[in-house]
RNA sequence: GCCGGUGUGGUGGAAUGGUAGACACAGGAGACUUAAAAUCUCCCGGUAGCAAUACCGUACCGGUUCGAGUCCGGUCACCGGCACCA
């Protein structure tokens, strides 16, 4: 009988539509439960990438395993439908974003269920139902009552093709992450959330979280915490100029100071700045460029220095220029530095640009060539006062306590984790569900009237002055205020889409709850997620902000855990062809329903899981899918000659243990390519040896998790399911007797002084004489040590071993 | 520049410090077939050799070790992330 996929696949994926044998059963306490997670997707017009199937594949298999080994699991799915691609292509195509998003979930749905996924489908959430975004509504006026969101000026980036705001995390060397346009700043009041006031927690708590390495040093790479001091410089304009610095001990190595273009005291100051219109056009210069100007690192330094005022370092008393420069950062630390040109790279070049002093104070480079920026404990101070001789290690504490016995600085830690920009003037978001009332300010929309639904609009266009398609709904921007009654207005900026992503996979535990977010026996029956396996173009973005969201449930009690995922792992590319990135210019993008159709779904998925390291990128081949696709067809014509007997046969016992072990174990750790690969060779095995129905009934419980449909229709063939009533999924995960993964004889590797001579076969664990006697056997081995003598023997038991031989005197 | 990662046959890739190249793809030979496809069996890193065999071989240079793809030091190349963060 051939093996039909096309019908197979159909008929199981009908039978589990209508049995459901992935449902999640919350409260069992039977069990041990298991959440697995995976990214959910965005439901783009495009349809699936074959990029979607290879995380996707990885947990269902993960998933099944963990249902047959006893868990009560929840894998669930969901969409991701707010943002900008279905805006745009509303607008292209006057259709509005809802039906879009509505087509695209039912394809992708429909694309997923092709691929055989055990889903629970009934829990499946869609961020832009108003039954979903209610509850990130309220979850962002939780955060505004607890002051976690504000509203403020300050330049953002804006991106001139999608007239809209965007994170910084979406600007990408300066152009729009999404289309690719220039990126320019500009003033706009935005809707701002304090992550940076859970930095250090978020730092903190990956400690005890089992994320993959890189997963954690990425994010606290971001978070980008550094240890140093404020340090308080006295001026002549009156006031004290704070800076921070983390080389406190290069104190009196400081020959000048200077101020972003930006700092308040650049305005403050104007009366007494002596070249104020130089000093206006820098800063009105430096407001015009775009953050990619300003960063780029190739360029020259530019500054203008501050005539008419000076500041004194408080341990040389000496009198010292500020200047003003778009090398320093409003935005971090203090918004000014005191420049140590000796020793720090940018303000050597500031200071051999603008002819400024360098005071070496630290021995052990040549400050003529370039800073010597040593922050090791060999550099040893000069030049330095109280300092001097003492290493860099030890005059960085005795800094800090002269400065705080002075009151002159104290011990102060910076990140480089900025607060997060929460609102977009684009129309398919979450409406802000706030009233701005002239009498009371910004007031929360009662909590009984979410959620605040997105209006109708003849347009989404952004407005010309960069304000929400909603700013133009006069009927529903008007509106009374909820505190006092008289007449305000609604907020119009939308949320980004990274909100409503920020804490889905709540959601899954209790999706049909319309009183809660989540129900607390939910909650605390499935939190936290297991394993959440993602891309890593998510560790920066969303994986911290949904951290930051779930303390802040964690805090206000709607949550039992500070940390949402316990465990996450990530996957590497998919490439096309050529190793290139797979993008429709190219024109090398695989479709899944292609290989699908020629292949069926089982090959498809085992093929994506052989084809390489889960972690790394790889690159996509259609020629060798066949291989996958020829390996299921070697499983099922085993059918037609495994021999009518239910045990497993002597001759393929070892290796029947061995792939258990090894599958088992694989599966784990993520490593589907070797346990495929372990299959294959068993399959080779059974092939070699014959087989009994027996042994096949261990070869389609292991197979079941990667190739469900091809299982279940082999095991209901195989007369199994009528045997035991159930499917092959719903069986127990195989054991194995570690007794019987060991074999009688061991092949072991023999060499004279580390050369391999050849192979010997010996029982297991022989001694080294037997070993030895054996090897001896061998002529190559005679032949190596004729005229020798063994000097030393290694013994590396059942492997190898290794005779050490000298010339006999 | 900083942080992470990777470098192995024609190709994708395997190898707790212990027989490098498992398992596949492509290629070659054979069986079956009128034929092709499919299937089954065998071969398949390089050089020399009829062969047995010998030597070389995991980016490059060096080290540790009885033994290194694996550990250590240095170099180069590529990929990802961050980037004037004081």
């Amino acid at each position: 009988m051939k093996y039909d996929f096309a019908a197979i696949e159909k008929k199981w994926q009908a039978n589990w539509e209508k049995t459901k044998p992935y449902a999640a059963v919350t409260g069992d306490t039977s069990r041990p439960k298991f959440y697995g997670l995976i990214e959910f997707p965005y439901p783009s017009g495009q349809g699936l990438h074959v990029g979607h199937p290879r995380p996707f594949t990885a947990m269902d298999i993960v998933t099944r395993k963990k249902r047959m080994e006893g868990y009560n699991v929840l894998f669930p799915i969901g969409f991701d439908a707010f943002g900008l691609p279905t805006e745009n292509y509303a607008i292209k195509n006057h259709i509005h974003p809802a039906i879009v998003t509505k087509k695209n979930i039912e394809n992708f749905t429909a694309q997923l269920k092709m691929l055989g996924y055990g889903f629970d489908w009934d829990r499946a959430v869609d961020t832009t139902d108003p039954n979903y975004y209610k509850w990130t509504q309220w979850i962002f006026l939780q955060l505004f009552k607890k002051g976690l969101a504000y509203k403020t000026t300050m330049p953002v980036n804006w991106c001139t093709s999608c007239k809209c705001v965007l994170a910084n995390e979406e600007v990408v060397n300066g152009v729009c992450e999404r289309c690719g346009s220039e990126v320019v700043r500009k003033e706009k009041s935005q809707w701002m959330l304090k992550i940076t006031q859970y930095a250090q927690r978020l730092i903190d708590d990956l400690d005890d979280l089992d994320y993959i390495e890189r997963v954690k040093i990425q994010q606290k790479n971001w978070i980008g915490r550094s240890t140093g001091a404020e340090v308080v410089f006295k001026t002549t304009a009156g006031d004290d100029l704070t800076v921070f610095t983390t080389r406190c001990d290069t104190l009196f190595g400081a020959t000048y100071m200077v101020m972003a273009p930006e700092h308040a005291y650049v305005k403050k100051w104007q009366d007494q700045i002596t070249n104020w219109d130089e000093v206006a056009a820098y800063v009105d210069a430096a407001a015009h460029k775009s953050d990619f100007e300003r960063s780029e690192l190739s360029k020259e330094k530019t500054g203008v220095e501050i005539k008419g005022i000076r500041a004194i370092n408080p341990v040389t008393g000496k009198e010292i220029p500020i200047f003003i420069s778009d090398y320093v950062l409003v935005t971090y630390g203090t918004g000014a530095i005191m420049a140590v040109p000796a020793h720090d790279q940018r303000d050597w070049e500031f200071a051999k640009a603008f002819g400024c002093e360098i005071v070496e104070v630290v021995k052990g480079g040549d400050i003529e060539k370039e800073a010597f920026t040593l922050k090791g404990d060999e550099g040893v101070m000069v030049n330095s006062g109280f300092l001097n001789g003492m290493t860099v290690k030890e005059a960085i504490p005795a800094t800090k306590k002269w400065l705080a016995e002075q009151g002159l600085g104290r011990e102060k830690v910076n990140y480089k984790l900025r607060d997060w920009v929460f609102s977009r003037q684009r129309y398919w978001g979450e409406p802000i569900p706030l009233v701005h009332c002239d009498k009371c300010g910004w007031v929360p929309v009662p909590e009984d009237q979410l959620p605040l639904v997105l209006p109708q609009v003849e347009s989404y266009e952004p407005t010309d002055d960069g304000e929400s398609p909603l700013s133009k709904m006069t009927d529903w921007v008007n509106t009374t205020c909820p505190c006092c009654g008289g007449s305000a207005k609604r907020e119009t900026d939308t949320m980004p889409q990274w909100a409503g992503s920020s804490w889905y996979f709540l959601r899954y535990m209790d999706p049909h709850n319309d009183k809660e977010l989540v129900s607390k026996a939910a909650e605390e029956y499935w939190g936290p997620v297991d394993w959440y396996n993602g891309g890593m173009e998510h560790t920066t973005l969303h994986l911290l902000y949904s951290r930051f969201w779930h303390k802040f449930l964690y805090d206000i009690g709607v949550v039992h855990t500070p940390e949402p995922y316990q465990k996450r792992t990530s996957h590497g590319m998919i490439l096309g062809e050529g190793g290139e990135k797979m993008s429709k210019s190219r024109g090398n993008v695989v479709n899944p329903n292609d290989i699908v159709a020629q292949y069926g779904a089982d090959t498809m998925r085992l093929h994506i899981m052989f084809i390489g390291d889960f972690e790394k990128a790889v690159t996509w081949s259609n020629e060798a899918v066949k291989g996958s696709k020829r390996f299921l067809d070697r499983c099922w014509n085993l059918m037609d000659n495994a021999a009518d007997d239910p045990a497993i046969s002597a001759k393929n016992e070892s290796i029947i243990h061995k792939t258990i072990k090894k599958v088992t174990a694989d599966i784990d750790d993520l490593k589907m390519n070797t346990a495929i690969a372990a299959l294959m060779a068993m399959v080779n095995e059974f092939y070699a040896n014959g087989c009994t129905k027996g042994d096949l009934e261990q070869l389609m419980l292991l197979l079941s998790p990667f190739a469900p449909h091809m299982v279940e229709e082999m095991w209901e063939l195989t007369g199994y399911a009528a045997k035991y009533g159930k499917m092959a999924m719903q069986m127990p995960w195989p054991t194995y007797d570690e007794a019987k993964t060991v074999d009688a004889h061991a092949e072991m590797a023999v060499q004279v002084n580390g050369k391999l001579k050849g192979t010997v076969v010996v029982p297991m664990d022989s001694d080294q004489d037997t070993v030895v006697a054996a090897a001896m056997e061998l002529d190559k081995v005679r032949k190596a040590a004729e005229g020798m003598q063994v000097v030393k023997t290694i013994l590396v038991k059942n492997k190898l071993v290794n005779l050490i031989v000298k010339p006999t005197k």
